[in-house]
DNA sequence: AGCAGAGTGTAACATTTGTTACACTTCGAT
DNA sequence: ATCGAAGTGTAACAAATGTTACACTCTGCT
């Protein structure tokens, strides 16, 4: 087991004797889950911090309607809805289910805050990985805050261009960009062509040649 | 200073002298700001935490042709950027300016992570801080994936209708729900009255009337 | 080389939302 | 009670995006 730890985000630097210290210090608890058990339900607390250790789970957010919708993966050795676990509303935003045999490792919330307390190392990571998550988020509220296509093909290609360097590489079918932006593949499609049109850029199959920047830039300037 | 800090999130819970004894085992400086200050660059490095003492401080996005665009206000006791202190990218989303004379408290990260650690307690109330971010990013990142005013609306009254009430009671107006959804005033009025034409509530003044429960929560079942 | 499947360009049309404008209501301050 | 500001209902029109459909290109495989 803490072999796979080891590996986590959570204990990244600490060798196995030292996480192995720090969690027999604290009470935890291993469970076993099989294929398509529902570990927890959207709305339940979260008053465990749980990794997984074996296995894959699946989050599903539950509508108003009570059919199920978006997913979210977790695979070993994640920890289960990090940034849950505190704050205020810490309770499930999904239905967290198997999709595999597998293993968590439990420690109630209050062992786990007494072992974040017991290593500024480990403290420092949980910390990062909660503080990662927010920028995430924040990082995906400024790009869901942009309207229309164009400014999201603009602030994609203006965050993906390497200083000094005129071309953004692609790594996504446009199919997939389309998925990112949120927004239906032929809309796409035509903003694209019509900004082609303009000179901004020139699209090609794996890159896109910036032709002008500026206006590429001044498309995201609403002054 | 320490009654101010007393009232600050991070500090809940301790008394006066207690706090007294934490800041006081780390190393720490007050520093105070006059009005329009830079406090700090977008992009710039978090090295440091920062809890506001006294006055006004504001967050300015820059874009990327330079202009100025959004803004958040900071008051006292509040901690800047706290979701930004840990993380992969620990830098400032935002610049950091001052809207009147102020002081505050600084502790560089290293001696705030001890302090974290020094008192259960404060490590708590920081967790929650931090994850209470995260969450509140999660729900609007919820709301801003629903596409049509109508689910924006519809999310928006279940969300606020108690549970067994047909009730739900608006402290907000037309104008700055139209705002809270990003959409235009007039487009919101038309959506809601066409709701109304369809008998799915009744919106007055100062509350809505569910008169059809059932096709509310339809509008956001997509199966 | 030929085939199948995925991805792409493009068009016509439908739907949704934004924009602008104006008349009407509400509500608090004088 | 009256005034004025803020909020609301509504309409006509513009702009942006979605939907559907189809032909074409690319790529990997046999």
């Amino acid at each position: 087991m803490f072999e796979i730890l080891k590996l986590s985000p959570l204990f990244a630097g600490l060798d196995t004797l030292e996480i192995n210290l720090l969690i027999n210090k604290v009470f935890y608890q291993i469970r076993s889950f099989s294929n398509n058990e529902v570990l927890a339900f959207s709305g339940e607390r979260v008053e465990k911090a749980m990794i997984l250790l074996e296995g894959k789970l699946q989050g599903e957010m539950v509508d108003f309607s009570g059919s199920t919708l978006k997913i979210e993966e977790i695979e070993p050795p994640q920890m289960v809805a990090p940034a849950f676990l505190y704050g205020p509303q810490s309770f499930f935003p999904v239905n967290l289910s198997a999709l595999s045999d597998g293993k968590i490792l439990i420690i109630v919330k209050k062992d786990f805050t007494q072992l974040l307390a017991n290593d500024l190392r480990v403290l420092n990571n949980y910390l990062n990985i909660v503080s990662g998550k927010a920028q995430f988020l924040s990082r995906k509220i400024t790009f869901l805050s942009f309207k229309t296509i164009r400014e999201k093909i603009a602030y994609y290609l203006l965050n993906h261009l390497k200083t000094g360097m005129m071309i953004v590489s692609l790594n996504q079918s446009q199919k997939g960009l389309a998925e990112v932006f949120g927004v239906a593949r032929p809309s796409l499609a035509r903003t694209i062509s019509e900004m082609e049109e303009e000179q901004i850029f020139r699209w090609e199959r794996n890159q896109v040649i910036i032709l002008n920047l500026q206006s590429l830039r001044s498309i995201l300037g609403k002054y």
